[in-house]
DNA sequence: ATGAAAGCGCTAACAG
DNA sequence: CTGTTAGCGCTTTCAT
């Protein structure tokens, strides 16, 4: 069983400052005699040594964990998201620790204090509302950046996806597909900016191929995230009001998921005349026979970008440009 | 700004003891006057109060942590596991911490050292080979469970999937199903018990049915997890080789992925008469024409379960029953 | 009813 | 070259 800087020093008969120097590797720059540190590094090979990380963390007042909250993980994105964080943060030492909110404000709040009592040093937060993002933005004493959602609040640290431009891409690239076919968008977690510049720059994307999305064709309802089930019974709401949609764009995954699971539920299959598209991509848009346009966010980039952010927040070193946005890209099958 | 103790102490012109006791809401049992109560709760309105948990977990000796290392998060079935893990931690006040090992030995063994350091309380672990499961449990001084994979080790701790249970009824179901066609197996990461239970499950069911699989019908290659294109080479081969299958069985969703990728480049889109079978689950499936059975683990309950143990673990309850064996389930569309 | 003080294991300043 | 010591903020035991 490993032993403690104090205990090490014990069997070899020294100080802990001996002992510490030896093992930090700093035996050169205090000219520890070779003798001394044989003898500690035999003793420390014999037992092993086991730092201490919490004793070593109140002392340095740093823990070198960053906290990340976020709605989901059976949501794609943000597993990628998430997997890729702790990428960087152990390429730089960092510890990631993950809580999901479920897109509860409630809990998000709870959850973000939690870990700031942890003493993380910084934190990465999909905030689930305007609210809970001014309250934490304004709350200076841990650095935070903000992902993939911001609510619209001036100097905070952010970075999100162009969902403007994403919506666009995929507006323009409908627009031409359509020949003749009426659009229908569905959409959930309309509260969120998000959401909103999807629609938006969908919308402008197909105003541009000369398509004029009616609103009445555009329905936001209820929560995908935290209840995809609810997209089913939107899904069934618009076919038995409109008809079973030939071109249908969808504002994220889950709400996919929900509109295909009614149509099969209810035809055997989709019905393979229906052109699609959505925000968010996944390998298996690949075996839907129909076509699928679907947009993808980077999450590697994102990932990279916030983590640069919060490091140098953490080094107090001002950032000027706090709210970063990243480009996504169209997947046309 | 939030405040210590000791400020708090400070503020109110008493001892840190009395602070704590009013904090801790055992102001009751100490009988501490009306008047100090209020008068500390007072500033801990006004000011905040911020527990430094690392503090307390110094003196502790606990940090109501538990760590969690995982191969990947964009697999879906690893991002259930940690999400249905997290729920249980949160609601019995423990927070999970999650590394991703990508089933790479050397990083995963550097990551549960790593979490251990950090002090966490205990340790689920998804091993990916035997010498680092056998170290980490004769490791006697952390609770360690591990989670889906088991190497045949005597008297550890685990939770895994019945997967010759699942293997089995895959087996029977599309052996029933074949009507004369020839089936093939594709599995990758082949050193797992996990995938050769699977391989044996699905040849007894098979074999119940009346269809005896040949070994040169069953290709174990590469890895699926850390590198999933690695499958559809293998698919390629396959279909090079043999012919394109009319009925196939996969050891994993990647491996699916990897097997539809490959048939829908060569071909634009999956062939519609192959008969699909394959372990994991995923909404998706239903969204496919082919026929597809599937075999659904169990996250809820295996987290479920795993959380208990370590429970009584860390509570040095000796548990009897160390290694636990959860059902799957069979899909069929 | 409230306070004083020791100590968790580590780091860093300072002393020899 | 090596040792001593004072904390980091909290909990706990023992006084009063």
């Amino acid at each position: 069983m490993a032993k403690s800087i104090f205990e090490i020093a014990q069997l070899a008969e020294v100080s802990v400052t001996t002992v510490r120097l030896v093992i930090n590797g700093q035996d050169q720059k205090y000219r520890i005699s070779e003798k001394t540190r044989s003898k500690i590094q035999g003793i420390v090979d014999e037992h092993g040594y086991y730092i201490n990380q919490t004793a070593r963390n109140l002392k340095l007042r740093k823990t070198l964990t960053l906290g990340l909250v976020i709605p989901r993980l059976g949501n794609l994105f943000f597993s990628q998201l998430m997997e890729a964080l702790e990428v960087n943060c152990r390429n730089s030492d960092y510890q990631l620790i993950t809580a999901c909110s479920y897109d509860d404000p409630v809990l998000e709040q709870k959850l973000t204090e939690n870990l700031i009592q942890r003493e993380v040093d910084g934190l990465f937060v999909v905030s689930s509302d305007y609210d809970n993002q001014k309250k934490l933005a304004s709350n200076n004493h841990k650095p935070v950046v903000f992902l993939d959602r911001n609510f619209g609040i001036d100097g905070i640290s952010s970075v999100t996806t162009d969902n403007t431009q994403g919506g666009y891409l995929l507006g323009c690239a409908m627009g031409e597909r359509l020949q003749g076919r009426e659009l229908f968008v569905l959409a959930a977690d309309g509260w969120l900016p998000t959401i909103q510049n999807r629609i938006n720059g969908l919308k402008s994307g197909l105003a541009d191929t000369g398509y004029s999305l009616p609103e009445e064709n555009i329905l936001v309802k209820g929560l995908a995230i935290a209840d995809w089930e609810n997209c089913i019974k939107t899904m069934e709401e618009l076919c038995s009001d409109r008809g079973v949609p030939t071109a249908l764009v969808t504002s994220a995954l889950p709400v996919f998921e929900g509109c295909m699971e009614y149509l099969v539920s209810q035809y055997g299959s989709i019905p393979d005349d229906i052109l699609l598209g959505t925000y968010d991509e996944h390998a298996f848009l690949n075996f839907i026979p129909n076509q699928v346009l679907s947009v993808c966010q980077n999450a590697g980039d994102i990932a990279e970008t916030a983590f640069e952010m919060i490091l140098k927040k953490i080094n107090k070193e001002e950032c000027e440009e706090p709210a970063k946005i990243v480009k996504s890209n169209l997947i046309v099958r």
